[in-house]
RNA sequence: GCCGGGAUGGCGAAAUUGGCAGACGCAGCGGACUUAAAAUCCGCAGGGGCCAAAAGCCCUGUGGGGGUUCGAUUCCCCCUCCCGGCACCA
């Protein structure tokens, strides 16, 4: 959409339009009306700005901000446009709302065209910034600009390094080894989207391998529980994202078990620590599984080559079904290390083997094998021949009936314990409890709580994000950077090549740095943060953006939060909401903030999808904003976005619908330059309370439109069907022009159905609601004015009150709408109970059937 | 594999509490307007059958199978396929 488009339009119309017989253009015009609009918004940069030491209630509404990638595509419109609707509302409603957007703008894909293009990550993140940004104002977003964040710039990044340095003075960020993928070619560290079937992206026959590097940790398990129970306050998120999340923290209740190695004579040390959640089935242990990287194992198989060989078969095929996704799927392989532990409950010896389907990182890396009461160790057990010995019996409803032999394995909690010494006949719940108790008493074990939640490592071995503020000192060890010496800016203008390490660690000026403790040499870590860590406290720092001495202030916080509605993709339902909830927490007990989750509502949208698939470049279906603004208008796009599906499912973009919203935007502007009057006399007129019948239907059709709408603003959030009811208000206008026409329908009611129209039109399209709203003679700020009051008396259907009989007895009454089929009595049709039951539980109604007839009622 | 979600006409979808399945829109067909086309306006339309056609009537239909109910797209059980997440894409 260039000036000369517009101009050559506008040339078109004028010269087509016999001016006399009509003053006004009848074409809809979207280039035209956007222009316009988009000039006069641009010209006053506070119009969306919130409010400060305002008395109004705030409403602070949030979408998940983008990644600066290049160019806007769908899936942004459609989660910016929902977005956009709300804030719109909210204003009309008279909140105090804060709308912000910002830039998650570290990230691998900056380095990858740093290194395909040879453009420095900061120019290209900051030009497509600039780009991405230019867009959504194009569009029309009302983005509270005065506030933007973009996190690869030091004064954002400068308070994630004063948090990590919080957090380690906690002792909630520590160092420990853990794997990342490593190609030997590139000689460089690989994400897990890098990794293409075992293989470097870059490289598909060079195979990934494993390295062990020192990584920064953040303790989020400390948080756990916490986690874990708050997700109860969150009324206001979807269900899924909620069990999603309870599933992800995975909490579960257990017994540690010691089982010590038997060592030949000496008296046993080594212990081997099992987790169970089971530990009332430990009198069926037959032996010890071990993880292949279980600290133990080396020491198992340091005499034996032959065996090391086959736990490091073992450790190939886990990580294998690792980076395949399907771990719960592997085929189980074990090894038999010849040696043996012994079951503190009953002191037998049970072999310890190494299988390569128990995990390091759950738990403790060991469990002990019951083959009769476990899937996976009956599996095992009857692969590799062990020993299955039943310990519970399935308790059975009738006592007489009790199973003596029950299908292998028996998984259930309902039974009652059998060759298991002293604990033999307690049912299985109490003999956990009895068990677990006896353990901690003689000191093999105790009660504990495990979770499937692991610590946040943070560390990524690349350019484009946070140095992690560190030093290390021979002398003092590791110290941190003084708070007084934040930032640590990141150098610019450094080559980013595929040549092998960390870029940071090949500039000297960087790495090289002085101890604060001793003055003596230091080396600087080279690591940056996980651009998570970025996303856990944006929406903060949205509400003081410009703060220079603290991440925020607590003040300007605590009135802003929390987030009364967060809106992104349900991509983000795990990592991203439990990092940001940590983060909230953590902040809380800092005292830097009262509130204890970041957001009382979440919404989560669906994917765009075209032709079946996610849009990408690589299959070609990508749909650019950009084109659909130029051919069809910003309105008509957000719109469509809203229409074709409902928001929290996914949408199947389709270029034939969004010219059915261009046409039904033509529809609406038609209407209105047709007639609005507001120069007529009776245009400001209270609408009478006595109408015809044409004119009723128009007032009824409309007060079930603001009720459609507004109901679905407070919940459901179902703007396609929204949208539907607004085109059904138009359609019913359109079939009452000819009534209009010959003035039938009194002015102030015409005057009030069109105000109410665009008032209902604002949230979804609105450059066109601006433009009509003008039309129809209003000086107000079409943001701010009110949102259409709903009036029940006037949405209600005409209707006919019968008296319902049942037996010969009145039982209420029945109202029936008047243009259904005709009244019925119940009496012969349905048993006295079933009325009764409709009338006692239920208000209303719709239909209730008889034998061969169905009918409308609603009981009172 | 595990966790979460989904499947309804040719297509996107609607049915808010278990009550007339398919609102609204796209594509299609027919009509009006036009020299014509575009645009616009009006109308028809799940599938099948009875019928030359229409009106009307009948059968059938919400991924597949079973169940609960007077009644199921909706609730329960089992299955198939598709999508999201699985901790270094963001």
């Amino acid at each position: 959409m260039s000036a000369d488009d517009n101009s050559e339009t506008a040339t078109v119309d004028r010269s087509d339009r016999p001016s006399e017989d009509r003053p006004k253009d009848e074409r809809y015009d979207a280039q035209r009306i956007e222009t316009k609009w988009f000039e006069r918004w641009q010209s006053d940069p506070s119009l969306y700005a919130a409010e400060r030491d305002s008395k109004k209630k705030k409403y602070y509404v949030l979408e998940m901000l983008p990644y600066p990638s290049g160019v806007l595509h769908m899936g942004h419109v459609r989660n910016y446009s929902i977005g956009d609707a709300l804030a719109r509302y909210m204003w009309m409603n008279g909140y105090n709302v804060l709308h912000p957007m910002g830039w998650d703008s570290f990230g691998l894909p900056a380095e990858n065209a740093a290194i395909a293009n040879n453009t420095p990550p900061r120019q290209w993140t900051l030009g497509n910034i600039a780009n991405m940004k230019a867009q959504m104002k194009r569009i029309g977003f009302a983005y509270d600009w005065s506030c933007e964040v973009t996190t690869c710039l030091p004064d954002y990044y400068r308070w994630n390094q004063w948090f990590f340095l919080k957090l380690y003075e906690r002792g909630l960020a520590y160092r420990k080894k853990s794997k990342v993928n490593w190609c030997p070619k590139c000689a460089t560290v690989l994400a897990n989207e890098q990794v293409v079937n075992g293989c470097c992206w870059r490289h598909e026959d060079t195979l990934v391998e494993q390295r062990e590097l020192e990584q920064w940790f953040l303790r989020i398990t400390n948080y756990a529980d916490e986690l874990l129970r708050d997700l109860d306050k969150l009324g206001g998120w979807p269900e899924k994202v909620r069990t999603m999340q309870r599933n992800w923290i995975g909490r579960s209740e257990g017994a540690l078990v010691d089982f010590k190695l038997d060592s030949g004579d000496e008296a046993p040390k080594v212990k081997i620590s099992v987790f169970t959640t089971r530990i009332d089935t430990i009198y069926g242990a037959t032996s010890i599984q071990l993880a292949p990287e279980h600290p133990i194992v080396a020491e198992l198989t340091s005499s034996s080559p032959d065996l090391r060989a086959k736990v490091d078969q073992l450790i190939a095929e886990q990580r294998k079904a690792k980076e395949k996704g399907d771990i719960g799927e592997i085929e189980k392989h074990g090894v038999n290390t010849g040696r043996y532990a012994v079951n503190p409950f009953n002191g037998e010896k049970v072999p310890i083997w190494v299988a390569n389907y128990i995990l390091m990182d759950y738990g403790t890396g060991a469990i002990m094998s019951v083959p009769a009461h476990d899937e996976r160790d009956y599996d095992f057990a009857k692969k590799y021949k062990l020993e299955i010995r039943l310990v519970i019996l399935p308790i059975a409803n009738d006592p007489e009936e009790t199973i003596a032999e029950p299908p292998l394995p028996f998984l259930g909690h309902d039974g009652m314990l059998i060759n298991s010494g002293p604990f033999s006949g307690l049912e299985c719940d109490a003999a956990i409890k009895k068990m677990s108790e006896y353990a901690e008493k003689y000191r093999f074990g105790k009660a504990t709580v495990t979770y499937r939640l692991k610590d946040w490592g943070i560390s990524r071995q690349r350019y484009w994000g946070t140095p992690i503020p560190m030093l290390y000192c021979e002398k003092d060890g590791i110290v941190p950077v003084p708070e007084k010496e934040l930032p640590v800016i990141l150098p610019e203008n450094i080559e980013i090549t595929l040549a092998g390490g960390s870029p940071l660690g090949r500039v000297p000026e960087f790495v090289n740095a002085t101890c604060p403790k001793c003055g003596g040499p230091a080396r600087r870590e080279t690591d940056t943060m996980d651009t998570f860590v970025d996303s856990s406290w944006y929406p903060y720092r949205y509400t003081d953006a410009h703060n220079d001495r603290a991440p925020f202030d607590k003040k300007i916080v605590d009135y802003w939060f929390p987030i009364d509605q967060y809106i992104g993709g349900v991509e983000h339902a795990i990592l991203h909401l439990m990092y940001m909830r940590f983060w909230t927490k953590f902040m809380r007990d800092m005292g830097l903030v009262a509130n204890d989750e970041p957001a009382e509502r979440l919404f989560t949208q669906g994917m765009v999808i075209k032709d079946g698939a996610k849009m990408s470049k690589s299959l070609g279906n990508v749909v650019s904003p950009d084109e659909m603004v130029a051919r069809y208008g910003a309105d008509a796009a957000r719109m469509y976005s809203l229409f074709a599906a409902p928001p929290d499912r996914d949408l199947d973009w389709q270029d034939s619908g969004i010219e059915g919203i261009q046409r039904f935007l033509g529809r609406v502007y038609r209407f209105i330059v047709r007639n609005a009057k507001p120069k007529d006399p009776a245009w400001r007129a209270a609408v009478p309370a006595d109408l015809p019948p044409a004119a009723r239907q128009i007032q009824r059709k409309l007060h079930q439109t603001i009720k459609r709408i507004t109901d679905d603003f407070q919940g459901r959030w179902h703007f396609n069907t929204c949208i539907s009811a607004i085109m059904e208000l138009v359609n019913t206008l359109y079939g009452a022009e000819e009534a209009i026409g010959r003035g039938i329908v009194p002015m102030p009611l015409l005057a009030d159905v069109q105000r109410n129209l665009v008032l209902l039109l604002a949230p979804f399209s609105p450059y066109l609601a601006h433009e009509l709203w003008e039309m129809l003679g209003e000086t107000s700020t079409l943001l701010k004015a009110p949102w259409p009051k709903y009036d029940p008396a006037l949405a209600k259907e005409e209707e006919i009150v019968i008296p319902v009989q049942v037996n010969g007895k009145l039982r209420g009454t029945i109202v029936v709408a008047a243009d259904s089929d005709e009244p019925f009595v119940i009496e012969r049709a349905l048993s006295d109970e079933k009325v009764k039951r409709f009338l006692a539980g239920k208000q209303i109604v719709k239909r209730i059937y008889v034998p061969g007839k169905l009918v409308n009622i609603v009981v009172r």
